[in-house]
DNA sequence: CCATGAAACCTTGCCACAGAAAAGT
DNA sequence: TAACTTTTCTGTGGCAAGGTTTCAT
């Protein structure tokens, strides 16, 4: 099975194989007619240029070892993976062996953003003709995601100071937090990240200066890279439309980003600089908050006992206390640009425990404990699939 | 227009277990 | 330092309980 977060290689250009243009960042696919391997941007860049360019057939890079073309998608983990690395992987165990996997397709025309994978395990290829059809409703909206955008400003201290969007009951005027906690989303969105790059040295390629719109993509959506290896899958419910909730979840991820308001958030955070124990972030956070900025946390950080976040080991984010007109009107558009790439979407993150889960037995939705016949019954079955069609097929349900 | 109760809706915690990562030897 | 073993931790889905919001009266 694919390991697990592991960010060892996105940290300090550590990375397996980077990007043979830019060679600041990892190298995300690979280019057969070019024969070079490319990070997202600079794919983007390149293949948008013209139209012969856009006709270049790339393929992902193995999610695994990140150093070679993928040749196959495997369905139960939704990994991109080359021969090697598949031939090592689904022989490593039986479950795994059960594994369906189907020749990876090459990527064409422009594509942005990270890697997707629709229900079919092809390859979703965005058209640059997509945005323009937002366009109309986008100006419509401009006014009002300027002001949504102001709130999301929280530097600007005329905001912060009327405590019109925050509910905050701190009054010590010694915590400079003003959501910083809570700019765990808000830092996704507004890449503070950025005024953090200066004061660490050994920041991940994130921090470059050439930071494109495509990256900031990466950063909107989850990844494969920010996860090392193991692979994203995108779940949508039904005809694909946005659920109720999951528009009550834009709603207060619009509007109660900071948390301050979200009465019935379980996390209990104190504003003297400690966190509780009681974080919780619920399944619907798990797509909403982009695990990027999970994993970017985890990336300089080792992994923190149960139940706490990190948030203050490390280096001190700065943030800045004025912003100058074309600071914020260039953050309002990289908010507007994230903004569009928002995705509510359920994100299961390893196909292969959503597989296992669904097939465990439960008592009220709970789960229960597997008895010995059940083991029995279930190695019985795995072991005659496997022997009929030499491929183990991971059942669906 | 306000208060109240009911209904609908939403959020959260719980459970077992495979597997990744860390820690220990 | 490498190899191996053990321990710790994470993520997964369905249900119930409890909280919140909406609507009718």
């Amino acid at each position: 099975m694919l390991k697990e977060e592991s960010n060892d290689a996105a940290a300090g250009n550590s990375w397996p194989r980077i990007c043979d243009t830019c060679r600041v960042a990892a190298c995300t696919v690979y280019c057969r007619a070019d024969s070079a391997y490319l990070c997202s941007g600079c794919d983007a860049t390149i293949h948008a240029a013209n139209r012969v360019a856009s006709r270049h057939e790339r393929v992902w890079v193995c999610e695994a070892c990140e150093r070679a073309p993928a040749a196959f998608l495997c369905k139960a983990d939704a990994a991109s993976l080359c021969t090697a690395c598949d031939a090592d992987i689904h022989s490593a165990n039986p479950l795994a062996r059960r594994h369906q996997r189907v020749p990876i397709l090459p990527i064409s025309g422009f594509h942005r953003g990270p890697p997707a994978t629709d229900h079919g395990g092809q390859i979703i290829v965005e058209s640059t003709l997509a945005d323009t059809t937002e366009d109309g409703l986008d100006e419509a909206m401009d006014e009002e995601d300027e002001d949504e955008a102001a709130s999301w400003l929280l530097l600007n201290p005329v905001k912060n100071s009327n405590g019109s969007n925050n509910n905050n009951t701190n009054n010590n005027p010694s915590n400079n937090n003003n959501g910083f906690f809570f700019g765990v989303e808000m830092d996704d969105y507004l890449d503070l990240v950025e005024y953090n790059s200066s004061s660490c040295a050994d920041q991940n390629q994130f921090s470059t200066t050439s930071a494109t719109n495509d990256q900031h993509n990466q950063y909107a959506v989850p990844h494969k890279i920010s996860y090392g290896g193991d692979s994203v899958v995108p779940v949508q419910y039904g005809d694909g439309k946005v659920t109720q909730m999951q528009m009550q979840q834009q709603h207060k991820h619009n509007f109660h980003q900071l948390g301050m308001e979200y009465e019935s958030s379980k996390a209990a955070y104190s504003y003297d600089g400690s966190i509780t124990h009681t974080v919780s972030v619920s399944s619907m956070d798990v797509g909403v908050v982009p695990d990027s900025t999970m994993s970017d946390m985890s990336v300089s950080h080792p992994r923190t006992p149960k139940g706490t976040i990190d948030l203050f080991n490390g280096p001190t984010i700065q943030m800045p206390t004025q912003l100058s007109p074309m600071d914020r009107e260039a953050r309002v558009l990289r908010y507007r640009e994230k903004k569009k790439t928002r995705k509510f979407e359920k994100t299961i993150r390893y196909a292969s425990r959503k597989a296992y889960a669904e097939t465990r037995p439960r008592i009220k939705g709970r789960f229960a404990k597997r008895t010995d016949i059940e083991v029995e019954v279930d190695q019985m079955f795995s072991t005659s699939l496997m022997g009929e069609t030499g491929y183990g097929i991971v059942p669906s349900f």
